[in-house]
DNA sequence: TCAAAAAATGGACAATCGTCCATCAAAATC
DNA sequence: GATTTTGATGGACGATTGTCCATTTTTTGA
């Protein structure tokens, strides 16, 4: 059994992260200082220093855990969708843009940190949904649809529309971070479908943009 | 005249903002103090306070300047282009893929300033390109042509199609930003192009993605 | 119950931050 | 050429940064 020592040392990890997040999120990450921090997890000065060696190690776990809370998000969605790849790119693109997991709170650090990706490789590796495994999932999708379909080039075809796909994705992101008031998640979703069903006639259609049961299914929150 | 005083006071001014720039492209926001900056432009300290007040101003001055140049690099490219739609939305297509404006220096300074976009509103407006007069541009051109198709709910279809396209090559411009290496331009066109053949099939076709006259033209540096 | 072990505290510390001003240099005006 | 005007200099300044450790508090194991 973990003991109560145990216990409280992973709990205030999870609190000194946590914190990290918020004051990300709030204030931006050149203000996210180390007395912001131990303010806001409510914890002594030292902590940072006990647990993670130092604020930048505290700041790369702070990037991976909201990294993975992301995927972690988008996966528990895809275990409610059927087997179809065809639904199950459909929930993708819902649920990366249902209010879950696409909000301000979420925006706010995935771009703070992007922002530093590019002078900080540590971060960069939590900030790619390329290598990550939503690009597998999606790959993976269109690899099953481009085979029944049997259309030529069916490799080149599968890599377009998975890069295609990401893109409008990160940017309907972009659109949400610049814009929150007037962002229109039933449009984007629908833009997004344009792409789908120029690529895949037979298997996508611009109906299946507002398909309910889906949409409502993307909303929840599993778990 | 501008006598030899006004001559230089703009010249420092400038250097300070290339300064900014540079720097922030080269480490990162965080890592951009006055310190930094007064080295790389080679004056003194207080010059910052003097041109500026202060150096959020020169910081906020430089990402205005940057997003200026930006806007002018497609503007110019856009003049070089024809009259048709069709030709203006692929110029721009090409231009922001171009590496001229899609460059390893521009990508970084981008997306840092985006990462401070949300917590410093006066950066906002100079890293958004819906409001912009990119978006003007292309939703201008999706007019035209969406007017001489005689579609139904032309306003609709115009605006999707600008919306996508725009979605799109941001984010081409996320992908460039994690992966710099590996990154295809070729690629990266010819998916924005499967986008609007799919919204436009009589004015778009995959074959115009390697138009050899336009990529040509769009490599150029116009002035 | 009492050492031993581990975790949490909070202040000391040097380094760095951005601001600002007294001083200096040079161009403009007479 | 003398004087005024204005841009440029660079160091002083207090505030804040992140690191680290001597000390205290709490849990564990005998």
């Amino acid at each position: 059994m973990t003991g109560k020592r145990e216990q409280n040392r992973e709990q205030n990890r999870l609190a000194l992260i946590e914190a990290v997040l918020e004051s990300v999120a709030e204030k931006g990450i050149s203000e996210t200082s180390v007395s912001e921090i131990i303010q806001r997890a409510g914890l002594s000065r030292g902590m940072i220093h006990l647990h993670f060696g130092g604020k930048d190690n505290l700041v790369h776990a702070a990037a991976r855990h909201s990294s993975e809370e992301y995927y972690d998000g988008i996966e528990a969605l895809l275990q409610t969708a059927g087997d179809s790849p065809q639904e199950r790119v459909e929930m993708i693109v819902r649920g990366d843009l249902s209010e879950r997991v696409l909000n301000r709170r979420n925006v706010s650090i995935w771009y703070a940190f992007r922002g530093e990706a590019r002078n900080r490789t540590v971060i960069a590796e939590y900030s790619d949904t390329r290598d990550g495994r939503l690009r597998n999932m999606i790959h993976n999708a269109f690899v099953r649809i481009v085979r029944e379909a049997g259309c030529e080039d069916a490799a080149g075809v599968a890599r377009d529309a998975t890069h295609g796909t990401l893109a409008m994705l990160e940017g309907m992101w972009t659109d949400f971070l610049l814009h929150p008031d007037r962002f229109d998640r039933e449009e984007a979703v629908r833009i997004v479908f344009r792409f789908l069903t120029a690529m895949f006639p037979v298997h996508f259609s611009l109906a299946g943009a507002v398909r309910p049961e889906l949409a409502e299914r993307a909303a929840e929150r599993p778990l």
